[in-house]
DNA sequence: CACAATTCAATTGGGCACAACTAAATGATG
DNA sequence: CATCATTTAGTTGTGCCCAATTGAATTGTG
């Protein structure tokens, strides 16, 4: 049981996403000396990760995979592309989609990236097991989260329309 | 128990910081719908949750509250001015310093900011045992990985004297 | 007092994230 | 077949985040 006096409701430390950002901050300057040998930045990382285990992909895909949209994903992959990991080719099917391929210097980048993960599951103190509950904590909230705000816009969108 | 094999390390799903990323991300969705009302963005409403707890601060104790650097804080603090919430002053004691102070519309608004930790809190579908829960998690997480990038950030330093 | 080291905010540059929009190609419908 | 809606990338604008640098003010030391 706890109760929390309805002054503190606006606490910073209270705040649930204050310590979300801070974690994801953390991670973010573990991973960015742990990447620096292999040139990549974080999200540029995960591009990677997704290419290694799919295969080539048409930006589209790529995207659901991240949950990222091209206006993120354009720029990030030129520079994949400039640093000369990826390319990127219409495809022939539909002209519409890029179809983006590894490399061989992509595809051969996998190796030194195998070390990656073990060293951030280090760095987090958090031993397998762990790190998959709060993993599954987390994929909830998300859920929860991206449920919560399609509900907000769609009272939104309704009000809005009463309003015009 | 778990073994896992060698070659799933770098699968995506596999990865805690993605996980952790998409929450955060999802946040910002969430934030971004509560907050319209208040003309504030997540970062931006941060900063007003600190200055409302502490009063008004100089950039420097701002930036350790929210671990933001000026360079960050520096163009978010112009924009709040902007908005009338706050006002920057340079202190008479120590020029360097600009103390950040909250105008009278700035205190008001806190009124209305209130009602935004429970829409926050009922939008994770977490009830409060187990955001506490999750934040003390994350918290010590974020412990874990600071130290760790202090680490290798050291470990890289000795190695480049060791070079040079 | 003079001078070096430190502190603090601001700026610059690179990269990420999202919203809104454009443009091109495709698909569906009458 | 012509037209309209949808799909897919890309572009632009706003804002956040960090690293590195600058410049001014302050503090410590001889």
């Amino acid at each position: 049981m706890t109760t929390t006096p309805a002054a503190d409701w606006l606490r910073l430390d209270q705040q649930i996403c204050f310590s979300l950002n801070a974690a994801s901050r953390a991670f973010g300057g573990v991973y960015r000396v742990v990447l620096k040998d292999l040139g990549l930045t974080y999200p540029q990382y995960l591009v990677m990760l997704v290419l290694w285990e799919h295969g080539d992909l048409p930006v589209k895909k790529l995207g659901e995979h991240l949950r990222l949209d091209s206006g993120t994903l354009s720029p990030l992959l030129k520079r994949l592309e400039a640093a000369g990991l990826v390319r990127r080719e219409r495809s022939a099917r539909d002209e519409r989609s890029v179809e983006v391929r590894l490399t061989e210097e992509g595809t051969a980048l996998r190796e030194r990236a195998l070390q990656v993960p073990r060293r951030i599951a280090t760095a987090t103190g958090f031993d397998v097991d762990e790190i998959r509950a709060l993993r599954a904590r987390l994929d909830q909230l998300t859920e929860a989260l991206d449920a919560a705000a399609a509900e907000e816009a769609a009272a939104e969108a309704a009000a809005a329309g009463r309003g015009a």
